[in-house]
DNA sequence: CTGAAAGCGCTTACAG
DNA sequence: CTGAAAGCGCTTACAG
């Protein structure tokens, strides 16, 4: 059945083989094995073949770390995150992980929950393990002292979806003021709704600073009135989101015609919270910003603008890979509205 | 401002420092440097600070894998799993990553997309990085040849959530059966439902086996009946669950009084196929299994029992850590109902 | 086409 | 308390 039980049972008895072993059980020498192994045309077929065989039949099995200490390569890359039951990490680390795979790379998962210390000695192990790089989503308050520490690794980096400007990191995420722009666009023009309000996010986290900025400009441009009661922030998931608006609106304060949430998880808190209190999209709009997989799945359909986090996460893993990232560049997907009914539209 | 700014730049220019240098520049031998860096008493505590005033002034960082080569420790995990960005998994990887970080050890992500030929593929890399471990949530179809293959490695593993009954490997996972009584106990019990039905999950994957056959036994007990047309495998997945919902509803299939799905993201996915329908929790009560986060922001809010993934990611990890997984070993918590709207409770 | 030897950056007995 | 030396499992010039 299973080709494993072609190995020599007693062969395997001492655990782990080296290049060493396979050499003289063929009576050749190691750098033969190592060659051969590694395909290199310099052997001769038939040597390989032998060499094939044998190692197989002893159970041997590639030591990657002891190969890269000598070609000093990694093929281990850093993923460190805020919060990686966060779907739209998720996603992202879905997309980073088939780029790596691709380029046969591990992913290492890291949870800082939004700690600067936890980052800190993320980043200080991943140095020492000498990965490839990493890819950071800055936990809240990341600022120039943790940003000279990552520089001083030496390590590529790549950072994500939390802009610092300045950092001379290359930077992938989202076009902020373009996903505004749909957003509003389908509101205030499509909807034609009159009192707005740009709610949630982390108060002075570079994303939502950049995305109130512009909103509050396209309605100040459309000639609209922001409920302002309802421009608050929130932490950046489902839970916040609903104790906030639920709050928001058991206090008598009037929601809005028309909401732009700063995430499709706030913006489910959001829904939850509306739909407590029996508010239709008709009475209050609401689109999400992020487009992820679950927001098909909630009641009414949310409608989003899609930052595709799968592509990001695999540009992300892309600029690592091939450097292509000078310091500053910056990438990011043109974003993309997904209608549904949330909005008021398709009831 | 940053500590780093200590650093000599002339110092830091050839990159890459090494033990030997920190040795040189302070005229003593490796030995002591490494002895002093890894904080062992036999050396005096004045030479100690100053090795480590030196590293810090040269900018030197361990090389961990070099280290390793010569110890022969690792301490790196691998999660391979199906879908990364499935919530439960997402859960389970924060428990994981949390009770591997107290043991200073990695986890490494990866995606299988319930392929055998990747997930093969994954493990062997795996096993090319000595990884100190795994966890694997198997892909459908897992069986002996895939086993075989991933005893032959010599790693520690701990399968998760989809037993494979005589794989020899400890085990991690919910109490099938228990999840299914409870589940039971209050469809059947509190809310006297008389026709009821199991939706969803993937057919001859194990647990869903187990679960359809308790389901049944527990049905036929309490004398009700079982819609079998309500009884129907699933993908692992929110759309694919709706989409099988949506369809049983289009052709007229009468919804059962209560159905018990095989997961939170199988529920959501009926949940908004019943909403679609306007068909309310008094005529379809639905509960689901796993106790994601998100089953609190459904409307209706998902009545769920939970199997508590974090945690479940944790008992994997430390099982792996302190291999207390002798052979067979089987590890889940007691689940536990979390009452919400969707059973029709609170209503 | 194949082998002997040095070296990647550490750790760890063993002397002194 | 400190140093010289061997070795972890590979790769890679360099000879032959």
């Amino acid at each position: 059945m299973s080709t494993v039980t072609d190995a020599d049972p007693t062969a395997r008895e001492g655990a782990a083989q080296t290049m060493q072993d396979v050499a003289s059980s063929l009576g050749v020498s190691v750098s033969t094995v190592s060659l051969a192994l590694r395909g290199n045309p310099v052997v001769s077929e038939a040597t390989r073949a032998r060499v094939q065989a044998e190692a197989l039949r002893l159970g041997y099995v590639y030591n990657r770390s002891a190969a890269n200490l000598r070609t000093k390569r990694r093929h281990l890359v850093g993923f460190v995150v805020p919060d990686v039951a966060n779907p739209f990490v998720a996603e992202s680390a879905l997309g980073l992980q088939a780029a790596m795979s691709e380029g046969s790379q591990f992913v290492v998962l890291a949870n800082t929950h939004e700690d600067l210390a936890v980052q800190t000695g993320i980043i200080r192990e991943l140095a020492e393990e000498r990965a490839a790089g990493l890819v950071l989503i800055p936990a809240i308050g990341t600022g120039p002292d943790e940003l000279d520490a990552l520089r001083a690794t030496q390590m590529p980096a790549v950072i994500m979806n939390r802009h610092l400007p300045g950092d001379r990191f290359p930077y992938v995420g989202a076009d902020d003021e373009a996903v505004v722009d749909i957003a509003c666009d389908h509101l205030f023009g499509v909807h034609a709704s009159r009192t707005v309000a740009y709610f949630g996010g982390i108060d002075d986290a570079v994303p939502h600073v950049l995305r109130r900025a512009r909103f509050s400009s396209n309605v100040r441009a459309a000639g609209l009135v922001e409920a302002m009661e309802w421009g608050v922030p929130t932490r950046p998931n489902s839970d916040s989101a609903y104790e906030v608006a639920s709050r928001l609106i058991a206090e008598g304060t009037r929601p809005p015609e028309a909401v732009v949430c700063h995430s499709d998880m706030i913006a489910i808190g959001v829904l939850k919270a509306l739909n407590d209190a029996g508010i239709p999209p008709a009475e209050c709009r609401v689109v999400g910003i992020d487009g992820i997989r679950l927001a098909s799945m909630t009641t009414p359909g949310l409608t989003t603008v899609s930052v595709h986090a799968p592509s990001l996460g695999r540009l992300a893993g892309e600029l690592l890979l091939h450097g292509t990232g000078d310091d500053e560049t910056v990438r990011s997907l043109v974003p993309q509205l997904v209608v549904r009914e949330s909005c008021g539209c398709r009831t």
